[in-house]
DNA sequence: GCGACAG
DNA sequence: ATCTTGTCGC
């Protein structure tokens, strides 16, 4: 895999919405899926105070097995320097470059990936999903913990249960609010690229294990944040 | 001008 | 995201 142009990642906020603007036309909504056998988590995590940006991707083996535990295929950590700010709307500018590098150390191509923040449910349709699956030309599912644009009502008790996110003037469907665990807060479901969001939903309720985040994204987050005694 | 605001 | 202790629950 090869990475985008460097100075594609060291834009002026004002030209970094601007690209964002072009992009997103070219994100895809609807299933380009093949068969899938291995599926991909990643998150970013934080060191020194911030300054070292921590991208961790894990592949994990699908089907589960039996017990209905995933096989970690691989993992990486990318290690770099914090190049932006948190800037809410420009989060791919600050995560991705890290991800991508990570995504260039791995051995194994996966057919779908999981990310843990926005798809299309971005005021500008182009989340750090979407613009992920963009550069890896890869099936991505959006999965954040909390919403950044949209409306919704609340979601039903039950674990799958999900209600619409709408956004803008024409209230637009964005992506799905997704209850993942009994007495949780739910989670923010979307399209990255090429996944619809029924498909996308279909995918995180399949990885769903005991706990509120699917296990490719649960287990990206501990390795990024280095916890549970992972490095 | 006043909130809202992924990680 | 990260900084942080104990505490409630299975």
């Amino acid at each position: 895999m090869s990475l985008s142009p460097l100075h594609e990642w060291n834009l002026a906020p004002r030209d970094a919405i601007a690209l964002q603007r072009r992009l997103s036309g070219r994100v895809e909504r609807e299933d380009r899926l093949g068969e899938v056998c291995h599926i991909a988590g990643v998150d970013i995590g934080f060191e020194d105070g911030g300054d070292i940006t921590r991208a961790a991707v894990v592949v994990l083996a699908w089907p589960p097995g039996e017990d209905g535990r995933f096989e970690v295929v691989e993992q990486v950590v990318q290690r770099e320097p914090t190049r932006m700010p948190y800037i809410p709307g420009l989060l791919s500018f600050r995560e991705v470059p890290a991800a991508l590098a990570a995504f260039d150390r791995l051995s194994v191509r996966p057919e779908l990936v999981m990310v843990d923040g926005q798809g299309i449910a971005h005021p500008r349709r182009l989340g750090v999903a979407s613009h992920l699956g963009l550069w890896l030309d890869l099936p991505t599912i959006g999965v954040a913990k909390s919403r950044l644009c949209g409306r919704h009502g609340e979601p039903g008790p039950a674990r799958g249960d999900w209600t619409p996110l709408v956004d803008g003037p024409d209230d637009e469907v964005v992506g799905a609010v997704l209850r993942s665990r009994v007495g949780v807060k739910p989670l923010f479901v979307s399209t990255g690229h090429r996944v619809a969001l029924s498909t996308a939903l279909a995918w995180v309720v399949a990885c769903l294990g005991r706990t509120k985040l699917p296990e490719p994204t649960r287990l990206a987050d501990r390795l990024a944040s280095r916890r549970g005694g992972v490095r």
